[in-house]
DNA sequence: GAGAATTTGTACGTATGTATG
DNA sequence: ACATACATACGTACAAATTCT
């Protein structure tokens, strides 16, 4: 699953929501995977993928430390 | 009251401080001023302005209208 | 421990789209 | 038709912290 540029919805909010459920199917269970390659495998800018953590970390799904990366948030 | 770039605090910050403290002041009574407008005044930009406004909207301190402006929340 | 590579954080600029006045 | 103003999305550059070799 991957976002559709032809689609009106913004981009960020498709990715997550592409994100946001391949947690909630354990696709993804304890860390992110990086900026860089998220924006080459949904083929987004670097920005539009923060965009859509930091939707998902306003949510309490995820968090992100310094420079270690985006996890999970247990449960 | 501007900004400080020698300050380590990211600059999106320091301008939602400032913001918010001229709304509760009531220096800012209903609209913001435009975000070019801040930007030219506080020597940031657009981006940076518009970070600045998101947080205070988060804060349910301020809401904006499409391609109208921000305005502050009465209450 | 040193240095390189990786990863996130901040900041800037530009372009385009859409809505309003 | 035009100017203004916000929304989205792209790109670049550099800093700082961490991780890897």
């Amino acid at each position: 699953m991957t976002v559709d540029q032809r689609d009106p919805t913004p981009l960020y909010q498709q990715l997550a929501t592409i994100l946001r459920a391949e947690i909630s199917s354990g696709k993804i269970a304890d860390k992110l995977p990086s900026e860089s390659y998220l924006q080459q495998r949904h083929g987004v800018s670097r920005g539009t993928v923060r965009r859509a953590i930091e939707i998902l970390a306003a949510e309490g799904l995820v968090y992100t430390i310094g420079a270690r990366g985006t996890f999970v948030r247990q449960r």
